[in-house]
DNA sequence: ATATCGATTATCT
DNA sequence: GATAATCGATATG
C-alpha cells in the first residue's frame, strides 16, 4: 500500500487501567482510538509469568459507542439478560456476543458498575503476529496488501484474535495477566472523525462511529471514512 | 464501485 | 418464529 500507516515500531506497552474505563462510552471510544489490542498467552514458568506462543498486536482504528439503557441499538437496551450480563458488571471487561449465526464481535464494558455502556471494537490495523492472525481466519495472506482482510470489520478482527464468546467473555482487558488486554504503545493518533453508527436499524441517525481519519485499516464503504 | 443475497444460530418476543 | 452491532460471493455498471 503506497499510504503512511501508523507506527509499527516495537515499543513498550502499557496496559491502560480501569479509571480509563470509568466514562461514558463516547469518550472511552474517542480515548481508545490509537491504542494496541494485545493477543499474548501467558504461561507460568517457575515463579515467573513468561511470555509464550505467538503474540498479537494491532492498532485500534474503529469503534463505536453503545450507551446502554439509553441507547435503542444497545443490547443493554432492555435491561440486563444473561447475554448482556458483562455489560453490568465491572468497566473493562470484555463483553463477547454471536450474531448472525456466524460470527463474534468484542467489546469492552464502561462506566461504573451497574450502567451498561460499551464500545464495540470495528477494526484494527495489525502491527505483529499477522501470520498467526491469517492461520486464525483461515486465510492466506501474500502481501501488506492483504492485510486489511485479517482485521477490518468486527466479525474479522475478532476471528483473526481467536476471540470466542466461551473462551473470552468477560475477561479483564485491563491485565496482560488475562492474554488479552488493551494498551498504550506511546502512538499519538492525529485527526478522528466521528459517524453514524454501520449495520444497525435503530438509533440510525445518532454519530457514534468514531474512525483514525483516513486509515486504510477502518471497515465499510469509503465515503464512510 | 455499489447492490443484493445466502449462511447459520443464540437470543428474545 | 423473527431478528441480528457480519461476511463473502455473485451480479451488474
Amino acid at each position: 500500500m503506497g499510504k503512511p500507516l501508523t507506527s509499527t515500531q516495537t515499543r513498550e506497552i502499557l496496559p491502560l487501567d480501569r479509571a480509563f474505563f470509568v466514562r461514558d462510552p463516547r469518550r472511552v471510544a474517542r480515548e481508545l482510538l490509537g491504542k494496541v489490542l494485545v493477543r499474548q498467552e501467558l504461561v507460568q514458568q517457575d515463579k515467573d509469568r513468561q511470555a509464550g506462543g505467538a503474540c498479537r498486536i494491532a492498532r485500534i482504528v474503529e469503534v463505536e459507542a453503545y450507551r446502554g439503557e439509553k441507547d435503542p441499538a444497545a443490547h443493554a437496551a432492555a435491561g440486563r439478560t444473561a447475554r448482556n450480563a458483562v455489560l453490568f458488571g465491572p468497566p473493562g471487561h470484555a463483553y463477547v456476543y454471536f450474531i448472525y449465526g456466524n460470527h463474534y464481535c468484542l467489546n469492552v464494558s464502561c462506566e461504573p458498575e451497574g450502567q451498561a455502556g460499551c464500545v464495540l471494537f470495528r477494526a484494527l490495523e495489525p502491527l505483529a503476529g499477522m501470520e498467526e492472525m491469517a492461520r486464525a481466519r483461515g486465510i492466506a495472506v501474500h502481501s501488506p496488501a492483504d492485510w486489511p482482510k485479517l482485521t477490518s470489520g468486527p466479525g474479522r478482527l475478532a476471528q483473526a484474535f481467536g476471540i470466542t464468546r466461551a473462551r473470552d467473555n468477560g475477561r479483564d482487558l485491563t491485565s496482560p495477566e488475562s492474554g488479552l488486554w488493551i494498551g498504550d504503545d506511546g502512538f499519538r493518533r492525529r485527526s478522528i472523525r466521528v459517524t453514524p453508527r454501520i449495520g444497525i436499524s435503530k438509533a440510525q441517525d445518532k454519530a457514534l462511529r468514531y474512525i483514525l481519519a483516513g486509515n486504510p485499516f477502518v471497515s465499510g464503504p469509503k465515503k464512510s471514512n
